[in-house]
RNA sequence: GGAGAGGUGGCUGAGUGGUCGAAAGCGUCGGUUUGCUAAACCGAUGUACGGGUUAAACCGUACCGCAGGUUCGAAUCCUGUCCUCUCCGCCA
């Protein structure tokens, strides 16, 4: 959410930030009709002003004179509440129009309408190999060496399930226990967090869990939700709170399942893993103060990119143009790494992205930071990025290892916690 | 899941209808005293929004978990809700 007193302020900015970002937003109503509530609120303030200053003296008063002043006051206070009504409708207006604006585009981020405008940063260190045999996808793979049994998670739970069977397990893990030992000596703190979060924060992260093209599952008869990602529940963790400057920067990182309804993803790449309706993933996540949060964008997804570069994965990274950033992004970066068997000779498919939010999230989940010897507070700034992503990372290991015996090379960085150099073939 | 207790400022904690944004203590900051430290003493010390100022000062409104209600008036009474603690039940 963008403050409003800025949106008031900066009203074509805004307006050209919504064009490039393809949102449609009447920013004009906006702006009437705060001008409007403010009116609104500064008599509301007077009257309860007025009101408050006749129960004082009702208190005082002497008991004769107490029924007449009654009066007045009763009457006051009612064209107080009649003022406060007409304010909170303008509210809640507001509100809803001011819900619906996107967060400000970093001036380098690409302008366009969607993911054709992404730009290109650079590669990996890696660059994808050549096969002197036709290279299987990681279904066929999976099938083969009974790792994924898509059929059993079919009939158990439905299309978009699975089952990870045998050495799959191990790689999961190890993968997640690799991830972490980078993260954590880079002084991040590890967590496992809830796979459920309240309505409210996935809201306040910027996710709309009733909108109708929701990719939210609710749990029926509670306030609460699966989570799409733990950038839910780490941005949550720290709401209504207030933190002291020197507290930051705060580097999470949270393995949990993550939770999709896939809604209208129907016909697009779905074969596989690429996309299910659960997997795991462990997410970064910081709070920095606002002058940080650039460089920990950075530092984000250079992390991602030694994470990929560690496996022996080839990728690339992309800067997102502003029509494909979602609402809370100020600038995103994904990592698409490559995978041998997507389409007819391999194609890049994204297995990262790191945000940085500015303070959207933060104004949204009352997320603030103080000063020491300043009076006041400001917003903190939040950022997120896919560590890993084990159901994306697993096509990629699976398919970029793959040997033409039909086994898969356990990548040299995950041996000590696979405890195996190759898996098949059977 | 059942029964009970409770959520007050950075912390401890008083406050059961009016003069309470809130006693007291602790902490923190500034000052005095002091050869230094300690102690003592004096003063200051919440947040948000709006007004105001070059900037402050200052003024107004709201906030005692959160949301409603009663009342001229609510930290205080009522309802709901979230959370914490204790006991019981169940359970990996």
């Amino acid at each position: 959410m963008l403050d409003r007193k800025f949106i008031v302020e900066n009203v074509s900015l805004v307006k050209q930030n919504c064009a490039h970002r393809g949102v449609t937003v009447d920013i004009d109503r906006l702006v009437e009709l705060e001008t409007q509530r403010r009116a609104a609120d500064q008599q509301t303030q007077e009257l309860n002003r007025s009101a408050n200053e006749f129960a004082q003296k009702i208190g005082k008063a002497k008991p004769e004179e107490r029924d007449a002043l009654k009066e007045q006051a009763r009457a006051l206070r009612a064209q107080k509440d009649q003022s406060q009504a007409a304010c909170d409708e303008l509210e809640q207006q507001i509100l809803a129009i001011q819900l619906t604006i996107p967060n400000l585009s970093h001036p380098q981020a690409p302008i366009g309408s969607d993911d054709k405008a992404n730009l290109e940063l650079r590669r990996g260190e890696h660059a994808p190999r050549k096969f002197d045999f036709k290279p299987l996808d990681h279904v066929e793979l999976g099938e083969k060496l009974d790792l994924i049994d898509f059929e059993g998670g079919a009939r158990t739970t439905g299309h978009g399930f699975y089952f990870l069977k045998n050495e799959a397990v191990l790689l999961e893990l190890a993968l997640q226990r690799f991830v972490l030992g980078i993260l954590m000596s880079e002084g991040f703190t590890p967590t496992i967090t809830p796979d459920l979060a309240r309505e409210e924060i996935l809201r306040g992260i910027g996710f709309n869990p009733r909108g109708p093209e929701t990719q939210v599952y609710i749990v029926e008869n509670t306030d609460l939700c699966l989570v799409g990602t733990a950038e839910i529940t780490l941005g949550g963790l720290y709401s209504g709170m207030v933190i002291d400057d020197e507290q930051l920067p705060i580097k999470l990182c949270g393995i949990s399942h993550c939770y999709r309804t896939e809604a209208g993803a129907a016909g697009r790449a779905t074969r596989g893993l690429y996309r299910v309706h659960q997997f795991t993933k462990v997410e970064m996540f910081a709070f920095t103060l606002p002058e940080e949060s650039e460089a920990m964008l950075e530092y984000f997804c250079g992390l991602e990119c030694r994470i990929f570069d560690e496996l022996g994965i080839p990728y690339r990274v992309v800067d997102t143009a502003t029509g494909d950033l979602g609402g809370p992004a100020y600038r995103k970066f994904d990592l698409e790494a490559w995978m041998p068997g997507r389409g007819a000779e391999g194609e890049y498919g994204e297995v990262t992205s790191t945000s940085n939010c500015t303070d959207y999230q933060a104004r949204r989940l009352n997320i603030r930071y103080k000063k020491k010897g300043e009076k006041g507070t400001h917003f903190a700034h939040t950022l997120n990025g896919t560590a890993i992503a084990l159901s994306r990372a697993m096509i990629t290991v699976l398919e970029n290892y793959q040997q033409a015996d039909g086994s898969i090379l356990v990548p040299a960085a995950l041996r000590p916690w696979v405890g195996l150099d190759v898996i098949g073939p059977r």
